[in-house]
DNA sequence: CGAAGACATAGATGTCTGTCAACATTGACG
DNA sequence: CGTCAATGTTGACAGACATCTATGTCTTCG
């Protein structure tokens, strides 16, 4: 059984943060920021910040973890938990297929992240 | 002394962000990686996600910690606390004037982070 | 000067988290 | 069917972190 379902984020976390207005536009509500911190916390880590790099970059936009693990000097339960953690919240798609896994990217989860931190429009003097 | 300067971050932060090409655009270096992992930390907890907001759409874009300590049932401290690594990673201004000591958002800052995540261009099918 | 108010700092504490070694699982192949 | 290779899971442990209380630093005002 199983398959995903942890405790802390349920396996929606790209639709928790679909749902709010720039972060500079309107005060987030408490809930709202519950739900966005943790997929911004999976986020805010240098391995995992490179493995979704590195995916996203990868030949079909999509990676097996055999691939990745080279990029690093982590031991293979790590980089597994890693990117267990960026599946959870949303950010990376699993597919298996024969022995290998491969992760994709979200990009709608990316981008509607990116539009939080994004400022509207009248302000970026420069 | 003192004045910012704690240990893993030097107080730029802000510039960690505005040197990478998007996420998806090509691998981030372990380098790069380690550089912004701590301004996305910073920004990945729900309290400081709210404050940053607060301070965002606040009158003229700034507000003292007065202002802030009220949305939350923290102390002051733990309040005092989150602005402090809001600031040190350079997504917070800080000015004093008189008694109190107005925060206002880095909106280049945050733009810098949202262009990071941004999907480039010929991909958001949806 | 002295008291009061607005923030920041310091130290303590409980919880979360990144990492590894050991083990379990699953699919390909002879 | 037995072996090997690719991943995931578990348990343990050190370091990071959020929060609080107590205390310090300024600034304003009587």
């Amino acid at each position: 059984m199983s398959e995903s379902a942890s405790s802390t984020v349920p396996t929606l976390g790209a639709a928790a943060v679909a749902c709010c207005s720039p972060l500079v536009s309107e005060p987030l509500s408490a809930d709202e920021a519950l739900r966005i911190a943790p997929v911004l916390k999976a986020l805010a880590e240098p391995v995992r910040l490179r493995l979704l790099s590195l995916v996203a970059s990868h030949a079909d936009g999509e990676a097996c973890v055999c691939d990745l693990q080279d990029a690093f000097e982590l031991s293979q339960p790590t980089i597994s938990h890693h990117l267990k953690v960026l599946h959870q919240v949303g950010l990376l798609d699993r597919s298996k297929r024969g022995v290998w896994v491969y992760y994709r990217v979200r990009e709608d989860a990316l981008a509607d992240l990116g539009a939080l931190l994004a400022v509207p429009a009248p302000v970026a003097a420069r």
